[in-house]
DNA sequence: ACAATTTGACCTGT
DNA sequence: ACAGGTCAAATTGT
């Protein structure tokens, strides 16, 4: 509980501070010949952030709990599955460019450990399922689901559960080797597959869990996906992402976005490519899911504001995120198709 | 030898 | 009963 406050806390001033960087962002735009649509991202990102603060002063009901801690039998079901409904759930799309698929992985800045796969009825191909590697080191409960389209080979849906409680993500350097070597097995075993690199974008996800989704795209015969990847960033922006995060304190991108998380490049032109693309709809149509999960997506698509509400209000975030900085090595570039480009 | 992945079995929710 | 999700032994890779 007093974690959540305290990240609370950290996020009111995050946002605050964001909105105050986008401010200068959109003054500098407003000034040089950007797109409109690079604009008008930034003010929807201002608006967001600014409302996003509010969220938080306001008073609120439950939140989530955080992963519970372990305790002796693997099987302790009702812990489990309890832990397991209570998680925040938020999917992704994501799509790679084959390049970037050969090129390497791109992480979402965690590691991930693949615990098993499963053929799921009704389509093509199976689902794999990935836990954080520090799961029993540290703790950490969050898990994804990657699965490749059925419609698009080249894009895996990815569903995040939970939120990383331990400190690994977003890398910025060299990961630990944990998610290096994840890359390259994938890489020999398949030529592709960007699997779960390390540092895919959970962390920026996590700031959308609000059912962002991102496309990203494989080439991998198997599907192995990506998992998170960072999604996003705004169609425009390409080499102004720079002044983010200057200090590593703060990514902005996270912020943008609950509704079209912007991601920065990190100053990849490559990056640029990076384009988020916001709630797919048609995706969440093919998807099974609760009723409840469906709403969420729904509310976060359709609204920024509402996606707010529900990443603040129902979901809790991992306190680590918020202030990592990922960064993308320049060999991952993945292109994000955005829905709405 | 250690670590990560694969895969069939098992468990839970619907 | 079925489908999805997880476990854990076996397998494969480093």
């Amino acid at each position: 509980m007093e974690n959540i406050c305290n990240w609370e806390q950290g996020t009111l001033v995050s946002e605050l501070i964001q909105g105050l960087e986008l401010a200068k962002q959109l003054r500098l735009h407003l000034g040089a010949s950007s797109c409109v649509e690079s604009r008008d991202l930034l003010v929807q990102k201002i608006l967001s952030s600014y409302e996003k603060a509010l969220l938080i002063l306001k008073p609120r009901g439950p939140v989530a709990e955080s992963p519970l801690t372990i305790n002796g039998s693997p099987r302790d079901i009702g812990d489990v599955s309890k832990k397991r409904k209570m998680m925040p759930r938020w999917r992704d799309q994501v799509k790679v460019s084959s390049e970037n698929l050969l090129e390497g992985p791109h992480d979402d800045g965690y590691s991930w450990r693949k615990y098993g796969q499963k053929d799921i009825l009704g389509a093509k191909y199976p689902r794999s399922y990935y836990r954080c590697a520090y799961r029993n080191t540290q703790n950490c409960w969050a898990t994804k689901q990657v699965q490749r389209s059925d419609e698009d080979p080249t894009i895996f849906h990815v569903t995040y559960r939970g939120t990383h409680t331990c400190g690994n993500g977003n890398q910025t350097v060299p990961p630990p080797a944990s998610p290096e070597k994840q890359e390259r097995k994938s890489n020999k075993n398949h030529l592709t597959n960007n699997n779960h690199g390390p540092l895919q974008s959970q962390g920026i996800l996590l700031d959308f869990r609000a059912g962002l989704s991102v496309n990203t795209g494989g080439l991998d015969n198997k599907e192995m996906a990506p998992s998170s990847f960072p999604s996003t960033s705004f169609g425009c922006l390409k080499n102004e992402n720079h002044s983010f995060s200057p200090s590593g304190v703060l990514d902005y991108s996270n912020i943008f976005g609950s509704f079209s998380s912007p991601f920065m490049s990190p100053g990849t032109p490559e990056l640029s490519h990076f384009s988020v693309s916001q709630m797919n709809f048609g995706d969440i149509h093919n998807t099974k899911h609760s009723d409840s999960d469906l709403a969420e997506l729904i509310s976060a698509t359709n609204s920024p504001i509402m996606d707010l509400d529900f990443s603040l209000d129902q979901v809790e975030l991992d306190p680590n995120f918020l202030f990592d900085t990922t960064e993308f090595s320049p060999n991952s570039l993945f292109a994000i198709k955005e829905e709405y480009w």
